[in-house]
DNA sequence: ATTGTGACCAAAC
DNA sequence: CGTTTGGCCACAA
């Protein structure tokens, strides 16, 4: 069941995210509606079900750093390699693959 | 109720 | 590069 408010628009802006581009935590709880939430965002998308099929490997720190640690970081990492977002050691260049989604979109998905 | 922790952020050294 | 500080909020002890 759902842990806290907001994961749901969370997880709507989540899928948004076209392959081949990455947002930063912060990026996705302010497009959310829950500005300064970026940890929220964090602590949901670690007990997102894989059923959901969620693009969580998109979602970075805002320097573009991996945030996790282990395994997960590898599957992460190559999730990203494979959609054509180049990662220097643990990192994505944030200029050039941040997700710029256009007001008009943004505004339309959430209010629809 | 309080404290410590965390897939975080940003500013300030 | 690095650490500290303050803010945020959910959760476990």
């Amino acid at each position: 069941m759902p842990q806290c408010a907001g994961h749901q628009q969370i997880y709507h802006v989540v899928s948004l995210i076209p392959s081949g581009c990455v947002a930063s935590y912060g990026q996705v709880a302010d497009l959310a509606g829950l500005p300064g939430r970026a940890r929220l965002v964090g602590r949901l998308l670690k007990t997102t079900p894989s059923s959901l099929s969620l693009p969580w490997h998109r979602v970075v720190k805002s320097d573009g750093r991996i945030a996790v640690d282990g395994n997960s970081a590898v599957t992460q990492k190559d999730a990203l390699l494979a959609e054509g977002v180049v990662v220097t050691g643990n990192k994505v260049n944030m200029q050039r693959f941040r997700w710029q989604p256009s007001l008009h979109l943004m505004l339309h998905e959430l209010s629809g």
